[in-house]
DNA sequence: GTTTTAAAATGAAAATTCTAATTGTAGAAG
DNA sequence: CTTCTACAATTAGAATTTTCATTTTAAAAC
């Protein structure tokens, strides 16, 4: 993963650099705005975070001049505090986010890691003849796809992504549904009904099974 | 945080319990079932970690007797790879959760904290006079109640947790959506007027602004 | 100041998700 | 082996969420 700085004050881009590359991050550093547009255009970057006041060419600037070549990379601000209207600019010159300074390192590193979650997300798991791709989020079966909904693909994701182990009705209602109390309802029920009429899954084909009392497992097998 | 672990091989509770320490945790640790179940039932944890083998009284057993006096903390198996049967019954048992053996302390780490994320859920938010209870998940208004949906209070509670910071409209679908790719369709507009609804929020009472060509804002003095 | 343009607010219909009631089935108890 | 009981499967209907078309509003261009 490779990240630019681009920030004209050394003592914060030693900092953010150092910090960075103790995570296990690449880092490129350009202390002016010209330098960092160069480095932006020529190289390619997963992330940059962009200081809002340089000398030379400010961080908009150079916001606006990446976006026309339409790179996609995700830009992070770093704005001063309380310049409501330059973030305002700032996001609608096609910036992904921006943070307040002065912020803790702590925090930049967690919105940094948002950002690559998203991108990780490129994945094809499968059960049997099914695949199921997470980045899309479709699902084939015999490479012809079958269309599901949100619901019922974060369910059969799910259960997949754990294949092999049991997944309680508890655990599913917390991590599919993000629900944190006590709660009963017949949802799961109802929507594993609709995955497995979707998929054809008889029990004779019984990639998806009931635990009864506890709950539900993929299995490739059965064994 | 207090955890209890419950396991007679005493190199895997040492070193259970040294990397928990590390993490921040005070952990209590039984080597034998049955002072486990003594100490389960007389002090207070925040979670228990219970291997399914041990000598005198089995994990089963004490998770059985811990649900019988409607102790309700969470209690985390251990159990040895490959025993289908018994985690079925553990999970019966009212168990919350289980670890396959053998596993790395980093798997174990993420589902404790998993398990704590879920009880430390009840904050309550207030925009104005607006209050927002995040663990009830419910919105009031000069004291009395106003009936949210799910998505109508996911969206408002992020909006006032980033209360003074603009959310432009890919965050949103990204934080509160969860849909990681672009994505454009007028679900956030609708929610929006939603919920200005319910709180009568006319734009003499901009406590939530729209930033136009962004997203919105949450406030609550306008400056 | 008027016109033009693009974005946001609104309303209504379509689709998904959830609830709740009914039917079916596996395992326990007799 | 039969009956009973509890859980799962299924279904239909209600509520929520999403899409889409229309109206309104704000900013930009003239």
């Amino acid at each position: 993963m490779k990240i630019l700085i681009v920030e004209d004050e050394i003592g914060i881009s030693n900092f953010l650099s150092q910090g960075l590359q103790e995570e296990g991050f690449t880092v490129d550093v350009a202390n002016q705005g010209d330098l960092g547009l160069q480095k932006a255009l020529t190289e390619k970057y997963d992330l940059i975070l962009l200081d809002w006041m340089l000398p030379k060419l400010s961080g908009l600037e150079i916001c606006l001049k990446i976006r026309e070549q339409n790179k996609v990379v995700p830009i992070l601000f770093l704005t001063a505090k309380d310049t409501v209207q330059e973030t305002i600019e700032a996001l609608q010159s096609g910036a992904n986010d921006y943070i307040k300074k002065p912020f803790s390192f702590e925090e930049l590193l967690e919105r940094i890691k948002v950002h690559f979650r998203t991108a990780t997300h490129s994945e094809v798991l499968s059960l049997g003849t099914i695949k199921i791709d997470l980045g899309k989020r479709k699902v084939f079966q015999n490479d012809s796809e079958v269309i599901f909904t949100q619901k019922e693909f974060d369910l059969l994701a799910y259960l997949v992504k754990n294949k092999g182990t049991i997944c309680s009705r508890n655990k599913i209602i917390e991590d599919v549904w993000d629900i944190h109390f006590e709660y009963d309802s017949g949802v799961i029920d109802v929507f594993m009904n609709a995955i497995r009429k979707k998929l054809n899954l008889t029990p004779d084909v019984p990639l998806i099974k009931t635990i009864r009392g506890v709950g539900y497992i993929a299995e490739d097998n059965h064994e």
